[in-house]
DNA sequence: CAGGAATATTGATGCAGATCAAGAAAAGGC
DNA sequence: GCCTTTTCTTGATCTGCATCAATATTCCTG
C-alpha cells in the first residue's frame, strides 16, 4: 500500500475573505505596493501595461490583509477557478491528490511565480497550493485577463512548459544523485532568473517534500545531500543551501552518497 | 557512462523544401485538404476562424509533397524557429540532447497534436522531432500566429501543460509497473480525446523508446508488458495494443511482472 | 523469398535505493 | 525555559530493476 503522505501535515484551510467586496476595492496592503514599484513587474502579467491601463489593472488586483502561514492552503484541488495568483513573498508547494489517495508534489513556487496557469481554461483547480512559510500573494480575478494581457500570458505559460520539460529530464534520469543535483540546479536557476543569488538560497521545504517531488525516499535525499556536502560541493545549515562548486556538482551526478 | 542512445538510429535529415516559394503558395497536397474538411479543425489553431479569415489562414499553411519517413527529422534541436507544425497523419517522438550527449525522449505526438508550443517565444528549437512512421504535417509560419489565434493558442498550450503534469505523475510513481500502466493510459486518453478508440490502438514506437521516455530499461518494459498480457489485462500483437480491462490495469499497478 | 539488421524475449546476477528501525537534532508551543 | 512534535540522520537488510548475456522474433531490403 503506497501510503505516501509526504509529510503528516493536516492542511488547515484559511477563509480567504480578502477582496471583501466592501464596495470600494482598495485591496492595498502590507507596504501597499503598486505594480509600478513591484520588483516583479517586468516578468508579471502587467509587464507591458502603463498609464490608465495599468491603473485599471491595479484596481482589480486584490491583496490579503495577512500572510498565509506554513501549511495553510491557498487553493484546493477541486475549488472553483475564479482567479490566478502572483506569489510575491514566501513559497508554495503544488500537489495533486491521485485517485488512490496518495498525494504527489508537483512543484515548488517562489516569489515572482504565477499560480494557476495550467487551470486557466478549467472550471476547477487541478492542484492544491500550500504555503511552506509566511506567504503573500496578489489575487488576479479571471475577468481581469483581457486580450491585452494574452501576449504576456503566452510568454509566461511557454516558460512554465519549458520548466516542466526540465522536470521531466530530472525525473527520467533514474539515479538518486542525478535527481537531487538536478533539483538543486533547478532551484538555483529559478532564483537566478529572478535576479537572486544562484549559489546561496533558502530551501523552505522539508526532505519528505523533496523526496515526494522526486519520486524517492527522504532517507535517500538526506544521504545524497550529506554526500554532496562531504565532497565540498554544497554546504547546508538549517534551511540554507550554499552551492560551492557548480561544475563539480554537474560532474558528481554519477558518484554515489 | 550512461550511453543512452535509446535506439541506434542514425537520424536522416530531410531537406524540408516545401512551401518552396514558387510565387503562388498553393501548398495543397495529398488529398489537398482544406481546414474546413479537416477532422482536427475544432482542436486546431483555426478552430474559431471562418470565412475570409480562415481563407487567409489557409493561404499561409504549407503542406509537404511527400511524408516524412520513419527516423526522418522534422526539426532539430537548435534549428531556427520559424514555424510550428500540426501533425495530421502518423506520429513523432520529441527528444532532447542533454549536455552530456545522452538523448532523452520527452514525449510522443499523435494526429491532431501541435508541435512547437514550448518553443513559441524561443529563437531556436529546444527539441528534435523525429517521425516514427510515415507522417504528414501542416506547417504554420510564425507570422501567421496573429492576435486572433492567441485565445486558441492559450487553450492548447494549457492543455499541453496539463499533459506534462500527467507525465510528472507517471515518472515520479517510481515503480516499473506503475510507469508502464500510466504510459498505456496516457496514450489511451490521448486517442480517446481525439475521438479514436481508447482500448485498441497502434503503438508506433519501440520498447527502447518507451523505456527511454519512462527512465527505465527496455528489458523491464518487455517483462512488464508480458506480465500484463499474462494477466489478461492487455493483448499485444505486433505494434497493436488492446486494453482488455481498464479497472484491472489500474489495480495491477503494484503487482509485478 | 532469403539474408541481415533491428527489435523483443528470457535468464542469471548485482547493486542502488527502498524499507525498517532507532536515535539525534531542530522547531514549535506554552 | 522545558516539553512535545517534527524533521533529519544513520545503520542494517531486502528487493526491484538495471545490467549483462544469449537467443528468438520481427522487420527490412535487395
Amino acid at each position: 500500500m503506497a501510503t505516501d503522505t509526504s509529510s503528516g501535515n493536516r492542511l488547515r484551510s484559511v477563509s480567504a475573505s480578502f477582496c471583501s467586496s466592501s464596495g470600494v476595492s482598495t485591496c492595498s496592503h502590507p507596504a501597499s505596493t503598486d505594480c509600478r514599484a513591484c520588483l516583479f513587474k517586468p516578468r508579471c502579467l502587467p509587464a507591458e501595461l502603463d498609464g490608465e491601463r495599468l491603473a485599471s489593472f491595479e484596481r482589480h488586483v486584490c491583496r490579503l490583509r495577512r500572510p498565509f502561514r506554513a501549511t495553510e492552503v491557498l487553493v484546493r484541488q477541486g475549488d472553483a477557478m475564479r482567479s490566478i495568483y502572483v506569489l510575491r513573498v514566501g513559497s508554495l508547494k503544488a500537489l495533486i491528490n491521485e485517485q488512490d489517495g496518495t498525494e504527489r508534489i508537483m512543484g515548488f513556487r517562489f516569489p515572482g511565480a504565477l499560480v494557476g496557469l495550467a487551470e486557466l481554461q478549467q472550471p476547477r483547480w487541478l492542484r492544491t497550493f500550500v504555503a511552506l512559510e509566511d506567504t503573500w500573494v496578489c489575487q488576479i480575478p479571471l475577468q481581469t485577463l483581457d486580450d491585452g494581457l494574452r501576449g504576456q500570458l503566452l510568454k509566461i505559460m511557454s516558460e512554465e512548459l519549458r520548466q516542466e520539460y526540465h522536470s521531466h529530464l530530472m525525473l527520467a534520469s533514474r539515479s538518486g544523485p542525478r535527481k537531487v543535483v538536478s533539483f538543486l540546479l533547478q532551484i538555483s536557476d529559478n532564483f537566478s532568473s529572478r535576479g537572486l543569488s544562484p549559489s546561496h538560497f533558502h530551501l523552505p521545504m522539508n526532505y519528505a517534500d523533496v523526496a515526494n517531488y522526486l519520486g524517492m525516499r527522504h532517507e535517500s535525499v538526506s544521504r545524497i545531500l550529506a554526500g554532496l556536502q562531504h565532497r565540498d560541493l554544497i554546504r547546508k545549515s538549517g534551511k540554507t543551501v550554499l552551492i560551492l562548486d557548480f561544475e563539480g556538482l554537474r560532474r558528481a551526478q554519477d558518484l554515489i552518497r
